[in-house]
DNA sequence: CTGGGACCTCAACCGGGCTTGAGGTCAAGC
DNA sequence: GCTTGACCTCAAGCCCGGTTGAGGTCCCAG
C-alpha cells in the first residue's frame, strides 16, 4: 500500500469524479505532486480534505469559502479535530441562518397568501 | 391613463428591470402587444403577473415552474384569487419541504460534528 | 423639424460547479 | 513490443436568471 494514491483511487475512494477532483485542484482546495510522467499523486490526507469539501458542499457552503478555510491548513494536511470543530461551528451558524431566513419567508408568505392580495401596495411579499 | 403601459412603466411600477421583463417575455411568462413601431405594450394585468413571478421567485420557485402555472391563465390575464390560493398552497408545501430538508441536514450535521469523525466509514454526512 | 430619451434586437457574458470531448501520453501486463 | 486502460491538457458546454453592450429605431416636446 503506497503512501501516495492516484487520481483514480482518490475518485473511487471518495466517490467524487476525476473531473471534480481536477476542478478542486484548479481552485486550490487540494494539491498534488506530479510524477516524472506528469501524473498526479496525492497523499492520503487528501481523502480527508475531499471529505471535508463534500461535507461542506452538502451543507450548501460555496467552494470559495471552503477554500478559504482549507487554506489555513498545510497544503498536504488533513483537517484536524480542532479544525473540524471550528469549521463546523461556523457552518452550523450558516445553516441556522438559512433556516431562519426560510422560516421568515414562510411566515410572511403565510400571512400574505391568507390575504390573497398580491397587490403592490400592501403585500408584504413584494418588498 | 392609458389602458396599456410601456415596458418602462412596467419596470418602474414593478421594480423589475427592463432586461428581466424582456427575459420573462422570452420565456413566455408575460406577453405584449406590439405597436406599429414594434414597441411593447402591456395590459395592466401584467403588473400582477410580474408581482406573482417575483413573489414566486422570492420563495425560490424556479421560473420554469412559475411558467407552467401561469400558462393556465389567459395570456393577458392576471392571477385570480382562486388561482393565487392554489399556487400559494403548493408553494407553501415547497417551502416547508425545503425547511425540513435543511433541518434534517442540520441535525445530522450536529451529530456528526459532535463525533468529529469525518471519516469515510461511519460519518453520516458522507452518505 | 430636430434633439434626446425611451425603445428595439441580437449576441456575449457572469458565477458556480462542474461535465464532456478532442487529441495526446503514460504505465503495466502479456 | 504491443495493447489497453488510466492519465494528461485545454477548451467548450450546461443550467439559471438574468446583465451588458453595440448598433439601430421610435416618438414626443419644444
Amino acid at each position: 500500500m503506497s503512501p501516495e494514491i492516484t487520481i483514480g483511487e482518490l475518485a473511487d475512494r471518495s466517490g467524487v469524479p476525476h473531473s471534480a477532483l481536477r476542478f478542486y485542484e484548479s481552485q486550490g482546495l487540494i494539491h498534488s505532486r506530479r510524477t516524472a510522467g506528469n501524473q498526479r499523486r496525492y497523499v492520503r490526507a487528501t481523502l480527508r480534505r475531499v471529505a471535508f469539501i463534500r461535507a461542506a458542499h452538502h451543507l450548501g457552503i460555496p467552494l470559495s469559502q471552503v477554500g478559504e478555510v482549507l487554506a489555513l491548513l498545510p497544503s498536504d494536511g488533513a483537517p484536524t479535530r480542532e479544525f473540524w470543530e471550528r469549521a463546523s461551528h461556523c457552518w452550523r451558524a450558516h445553516l441556522d441562518s438559512r433556516i431562519d431566513r426560510l422560516e421568515r419567508i414562510r411566515d410572511r408568505f403565510t400571512r400574505c397568501a391568507g390575504c390573497g392580495c398580491l397587490s403592490f401596495d400592501g403585500c408584504a411579499l413584494l418588498d
